[in-house]
DNA sequence: ATATGCACCTGTGTGC
DNA sequence: TGCACACAGGTGCATA
């Protein structure tokens, strides 16, 4: 999410009252195929404003019309005033009056990009609560931890409750709380949940200041990178000490996923 | 409801 | 240098 918010922010700033002038899709093979048809649709509308729902992006065209974009784990969007050559993994190109132009470029194909009206975006249908919104109530929080049995990492990764939390920031989320990736919702008590709230407004927060997490692919629509990894206190640091306590931190694999804590720090 | 595994892809780093 | 393998920021589906 502090990513993705990034992102939404430079193109807010860059191309709100541009109208899109050309497209060219030089790979349709995304997570699903593109529709060449009704992306080219899209040409001669205005972007009337740039929003973000979880992760996914969406620029508002008018009469309902949005643009919808996803990065899945390795796209990214960058818009400059020229063109060059395509890029290795560049995929869509779209050409902008007054001059820009956006390249969307994904190695992996694990993206999404789809044009339709709001209301029947199926992508955006049982969507949570946005972390950074008034939605997370911390005895709303309490309640749906609460409701279930899983282990509070799944819960947290489960866009189905909150809406944008990933991979890392549910690792950092945890730390920050000091409650283990393996607890069960059921078992946290009140003060627990309570801290689980707090730290999922506070680290996402800082994340998106510090303009999201950079390893070697993710960078801003300027092509800057972000500047959280910086400030990473266990996700991606097996080994390393916590920068809390000293104590090494541990990794372990959950359904194929990496969750890293501090086995001092969070109980 | 939940857990698990796998699928979709390419790139990078590691150990041999 | 080549090779095999594990793993990577996300999501969706099939199966128990």
């Amino acid at each position: 999410l502090p990513e993705v918010e990034t992102i939404r922010r430079g193109l807010e700033r860059k191309l709100v009252g541009s109208t899109i002038v050309g497209m060219e899709v030089f790979e349709r093979r995304l997570r699903r195929p593109l529709d060449v048809r009704s992306l080219r649709s899209i040409v001669g509308r205005r972007v009337v404003a740039v929003t973000r729902r979880a992760k996914y992006l969406l620029l508002h065209l008018g009469e309902g019309v949005v643009w919808l974009l996803h990065l899945g784990m390795s796209g990214s969007v960058v818009v400059a005033r020229g063109g060059g050559p395509r890029g290795a993994h560049e995929h869509v190109r779209v050409r902008f009056d007054p001059e820009a132009v956006l390249r969307y470029s994904d190695p992996r194909r694990f993206g999404l990009m789809r044009v339709g009206r709001e209301a029947e975006l199926v992508e955006l249908r049982g969507l949570g609560v946005e972390p950074l919104g008034d939605g997370l109530d911390a005895s709303w929080l309490h309640r749906r931890l609460r409701a279930t049995r899983r282990e509070v990492k799944a819960a947290l990764l489960d866009q189905r409750v909150v809406a944008g939390i990933g991979n890392i920031y549910a690792s950092e989320i945890l730390h920050r709380a000091g409650v283990r990736p393996t607890r069960r919702g059921v078992r946290l008590r009140r003060c627990e949940t309570e801290r689980i709230a707090a730290a999922i407004r506070n680290v996402l927060s800082e994340a998106v200041e510090r303009r999201g997490t950079s390893f070697s692919d993710y960078f801003d629509s300027d092509g800057v990178p972000g500047t959280f990894q910086t400030v990473l206190g266990v996700f991606d640091r097996a080994g390393l000490p916590c920068p809390v306590c000293g104590a090494k931190v541990k990794r372990r694999l959950h359904g194929g996923r990496s969750s890293f804590y501090c086995p001092a720090c969070q109980k």
